[in-house]
DNA sequence: GTAACATCAAAACGAACGTTTGAAAGAAGT
DNA sequence: ACTTCTTTCAAACGTTCGTTTTGATGTTAC
């Protein structure tokens, strides 16, 4: 097989190992002898096969996130194609992009759970290897999923959108990455968070799609919240002091 | 000045440093030798004073959390008071709650945006310790504004409000932690995204207000938006099957 | 003046780190 | 069968890590 570098199974049995542990210590603290003693291959066979310790992770993301990415314009391409030069809906962009990162929690051949609590984590790694990999990676799907929104939104300020993305970017990685950490915080037993489905919400497939249709809801209310007021003048500020966004109805 | 363990101003110098390259470099990246070498102190300093690496993180923390959380709790208090017995609305809560912390991003004498960002990375840190940690500084506070919640909150399912909460922390988080790394993800200048207020941003106190005036109608849109519905029957499931949450009005 | 504390410089500790090396073993091509 | 290329292996490399120790020098308190 030349089409391929190798064709060894040792090369996947590394990186879905390195995955576990990446998620489950973060970058540093997961060392090259834990990775290829979890492996059960030579301690020399990362720096064989991948060159380095960064050069596996980046590996371990680009397998995923190389499908995740596409997968991602492949969806916003057959919405766009749907409604010809027309908007499309929030939440309609939302789905495409958020849900399509959720069901790969529901399937273990892309990486399931594990890897978009590693996605998660990793996002907010400050090595600068990282940052630069995740910025080249995820350049062209932000860039269009940007201008879907700013299309779908057309009174909102573009700079708006952009905070609300972010926002939003944030709250789906923290839901993901924090399952077992805010859980703490938050002092919910696992069962607690269950109560009308006591024991699904052990299964990572199950568990993914909860979350998804937690999510989903909370994130399209946030998107579409009152735009907030400024308590400087910004561009320019000529209706009257106090408008939508303060005084907010008291129920749900 | 036997009323402190220590007079020395060695102690807090330390602090600082470690506070700002814990924040620039993550836990595990930030050495005792850099730490040490950037407050111009010993390398002995570090566990004379504090006696561990992991014991100078938690000190790193206690002192700008110990404040924070105290004062949350202050906050809620002074709300109930006013409505005794009654229920609060829910933008008094979060403003109790996201408005005390992103009110420390403006303040540098409380460790400003360094802090907020160091607290808003060091959340999703896998390491066991400093999960124990934040778990037992955290666990009155979130105790408190959870029941706040649910009694501001009484038509909506507990469990649903502990996930909203969840997903509220996460978005301030990464909102706050990403300033630099998802910046570079949505590929978005500094100057774009001040726009209306291009010089402003750069300085820390002020973004930190611009941040808490978008972030806030965020979080309140995401914790009033209507429930989700299970595409499995969970408790019951009697009402028909598309209601209010699947179908979204397009526009914001 | 003496006891207790704080800081320092310097050196060393064992442990763990990522990486490299050179030879052995295996697979593939002719 | 012989060669060539790939893969695996044990062992070692040099570095850095967090921590401890020793002894000297200020500093503060009573």
């Amino acid at each position: 097989m030349s089409e391929q570098k190798t064709n060894s199974d040792t090369r996947e049995r590394i990186l879905d190992i390195a995955e576990r542990l990446f998620m489950e210590n973060g970058y540093e603290a997961t060392s090259m002898r834990m990775i290829t003693g979890a492996a059960e291959v030579n301690l020399a066979a990362v720096n064989y096969h991948f060159g380095s310790k960064e050069a596996l992770l980046r590996e371990v993301f680009r397998r995923r996130l190389g499908w995740l990415n596409e997968e991602r314009l492949r969806a916003l391409d057959r919405l766009e194609q749907q409604v010809v030069g027309g908007a499309l809906k929030p939440s309609q962009i939302l789905e495409a992009f958020f849900g399509t990162l959720l069901r790969m929690g529901e399937n273990p051949a892309l990486g399931g759970m594990t890897f978009l609590r590693l996605l998660g984590r990793t996002l907010t790694e400050p090595a600068e290897f990282i940052q630069t990999f995740f910025a080249g990676e995820y350049a062209e799907v932000i860039e269009r999923y940007k201008r879907a929104l700013y299309r779908a939104l057309p009174d909102v300020p573009q700079a708006e959108i952009v905070w609300r993305l972010h926002f939003m970017l944030g709250a789906m990685s923290y839901a993901i990455a924090g399952t077992d950490v805010l859980r703490v915080v938050t002092g919910v037993e696992v069962g607690d968070l269950a109560g009308e489905m006591p024991a699904e919400e052990f299964d990572d497939s199950a568990f993914a799609r909860r979350l998804a249709q937690r999510l989903m809801p909370f994130l399209l209310g946030g998107l579409r919240a009152p735009l907030p007021q400024f308590d400087e003048p910004a561009v320019k500020q000529k209706e009257s002091p106090e408008k939508a966004a303060r005084e907010i109805r008291p129920e749900i």
